[in-house]
RNA sequence: GCGCCAGUAGCUCAGUUGGAUAGAGCAACGGACUUCUAAUCCGUAGGUCGUGGGUUCGAGUCCCGCCUGGCGCGCCA
């Protein structure tokens, strides 16, 4: 049983019996479920009398005494009362709190998935880092959100693919190509500057090396640069699948730039947009209409010299996505690329498809506090420390957590030192400290022989201390709680979630140390000391399914 | 100049889509380890939610003006 769920549809049962019985029809407000902020108002609240008080003319405490004596004879409910200036606050009963533990016992690590997805096709498309050099600190922020959007998706029922798409085409390759070339040479003892604005990364370098052991000499006349193109590119898309790996991230598509212009879907895209009259001449240039569709102004297609511009094969890519019949696409966007996203929507309304069904997340500018200096980090600037680097330093999981913990589209700091802080201070230990005092509980238990029995044969109703109460209505929210982050795409709902809850068992299991009638293990009482285990391991359950969907282990011992 | 985003405790940030007395971590100060892990807990202190109006039963949240900061405004990608 979902308690929101029920809770929710009982107000919802109730406000339309009321409103029918006035002689109204429907209930023009959708109703809404609030966990009130002081304990003392109860487990849930709504406020839904007096959002009707004006289209029914009568005043919410009216409403909300006639809607609450509605609802009282539910058995989950154990009081409601109605406060000033029109809220209806409810308590539900210790039958309640047993059915919710039961349900998490019974759903394991299937606890918190939930199906508003309904099977649909989710394409979350992130990084997209052009394979010119390593990744960097800035793309891991736009790694991990990406990731775990994906993660929240999958859980709330969506099929996802995650997919990668590069600019493997134009100048920039073109230059990369000349850059290695320079430096194949030279390792082959010829003198070669790099071509002005080339790669100077050390980068090149590593890639030269193993490549003269591995052909030699034999391309050192060769005028078409595009074999060592080519070489750089997959090198350095390996070595960037390495780095998504070594985050517990995984692609399952890789799309390229390149493929869009010989599959001759560039031509296509602008053939359509001709057809529709969403392109015109002008200056010797195509045009893109997206002024029509909101942009600031109309986008250059084609440059006057024949080329198209970046806009006209991401167009095409986009095509391609709705081709794939996706329901929805999440794509994720660096800050300083928010401009962009207008002219996206534009051109993909113009080509006659649903803007609607894109979710773009723009992730905000990384600011790296390392040594008490300040440094901007954009995917385009700034970028001496490498990703590589970052998770060999500071370890996967607080990589992961630090960019999970604060909302995507807002700026970050990152504080190195208080990430590095393995002892203390760090918040990701202490949420996986309460994961490994779970299974240091059970571990302690079957030393004193004590065999846990299950939830199902445990008799819940002896948990009804405050902290064990408020323990249980957290971890019913946990469903509520990926479904938020997964409609919203933003997963740090989720961080903040295990944070409090962490918080809540820490503060429950300090007051054991104190008084040994508290303690979870209380030998000389097993039924209670069942009951307690199995409120334990709905906590284990439910921490370690969300630190499941954050990417981040839930250690057995610390 | 125009557009987008932001401004909440000394610092870094939350704030359940408009709800009741605005929260957490860090930093500061004071406490708690013969007992399930002190990587923890408790307490004290810290606020004109940038600012001025407006909308309503009710605004940190929505609308308008202003101030400050970031980013973007190319026939670059």
């Amino acid at each position: 049983m979902d308690i929101n769920q029920h809770i929710e549809s009982l107000v919802h049962d109730a406000a339309q019996r009321y409103v029918r019985a006035l002689g109204r029809e429907e209930v023009p407000t959708p109703i809404t479920i609030e966990i009130p902020k002081n304990k003392d108002y109860g487990d849930f609240a709504t406020p839904v009398a007096m959002l009707l008080a004006r289209a029914l003319r009568k005043s919410p405490m009216e409403i909300a005494k006639a809607i609450s004596e509605l609802v009282a004879a539910d058995p989950m409910i154990a009081s409601v009362n109605v406060a000033p200036p029109g809220f209806i606050n409810f308590t539900v009963t210790s039958n309640a709190h047993g059915e919710i533990l039961r349900h998490i016992s019974n759903e394991q690590a299937h606890y918190g998935h939930c199906d508003i997805g309904h099977g649909k096709r989710a394409l979350v498309e992130f990084v997209s880092a052009n394979p010119t050099g390593p990744l960097h600190i800035g793309h891991a922020r736009n790694a991990v959100v990406g990731d775990t959007i994906a993660r929240c998706l999958q859980t709330a029922g969506y099929a996802v693919t995650r997919e990668y798409y590069f600019n493997d085409a134009g100048v920039q390759m073109k230059k990369l190509g000349e850059s290695l070339r320079a430096r194949y040479l030279q390792q082959l003892g010829v003198e070669a500057a790099l071509p002005p604005d080339g790669y100077q990364g050390e980068y090149l370098v590593e890639i030269a090396r193993p490549l003269v052991s591995e052909i030699g000499d034999s391309r050192k006349n060769e005028t078409d640069v595009s074999f060592f193109t080519n070489y750089a590119t997959e090198k350095t898309l390996r070595s960037i699948d390495e780095d998504m790996k070594s985050l517990g991230i995984a692609f399952d598509e890789w799309v390229r730039e390149s493929a869009m212009h010989h599959e001759g879907k560039v031509r296509e895209t602008l053939d359509e947009l001709k057809a529709r009259n969403k392109a015109y001449q002008h200056d010797g240039a195509w045009w893109l209409r997206s002024s029509e569709y909101g942009d600031e102004k109309d986008r250059v297609l084609v440059k006057r010299d024949g080329e198209p511009t970046y806009l006209a094969p991401d167009l095409a890519y986009h095509k391609f996505k709705y081709e794939r019949r996706y329901d929805i696409l999440v794509n994720t966007f660096g800050g300083d690329h928010h401009g962009y996203v207008p002219r996206l929507a534009a051109g993909i309304e113009a080509l006659g498809y649903p803007s609607s069904a894109l979710r773009c997340v723009i992730i905000q500018m990384v600011t790296l506090l390392k040594d008490g200096e300040r440094t901007k980090l954009s995917t385009r600037s700034g970028e001496f420390i490498t990703l590589k680097s970052m998770i060999n330093e500071l370890g996967r999981d607080v990589v992961r957590f630090f960019f999970l913990m604060r909302s995507a589209d807002s700026h970050l700091v990152f504080d190195w030192e208080l990430a590095k802080d393995t002892s203390m201070n760090n918040p990701v230990y202490y949420v996986q400290y309460a994961h490994a005092r779970f299974c240091s509980i059970f571990k302690k238990g079957a030393e004193l022989g004590i065999q846990y029995q299950g939830a199902e044969r445990a008799n819940l109703a002896l948990l009804e201390t405050a902290e064990e109460k408020e323990i249980i209505m957290l971890l019913a929210q946990l469903p509520q709680v990926i479904r938020k982050s997964a409609e919203a795409v933003e997963p740090h709902h989720l961080t903040l979630y295990l944070r409090q809850l962490a918080g809540a068992f820490h503060q429950y299991f300090t007051i054991g140390t104190k008084k040994s009638e508290y303690r979870v293990l209380v030998p000389d009482n097993q039924e209670l000391t069942q009951a307690r285990l199995a409120l334990i391991e709905c906590l284990r359950i439910t921490i370690a399914n969300g630190l499941s969907i954050l990417g981040v282990s839930a250690p057995e011992r610390m």
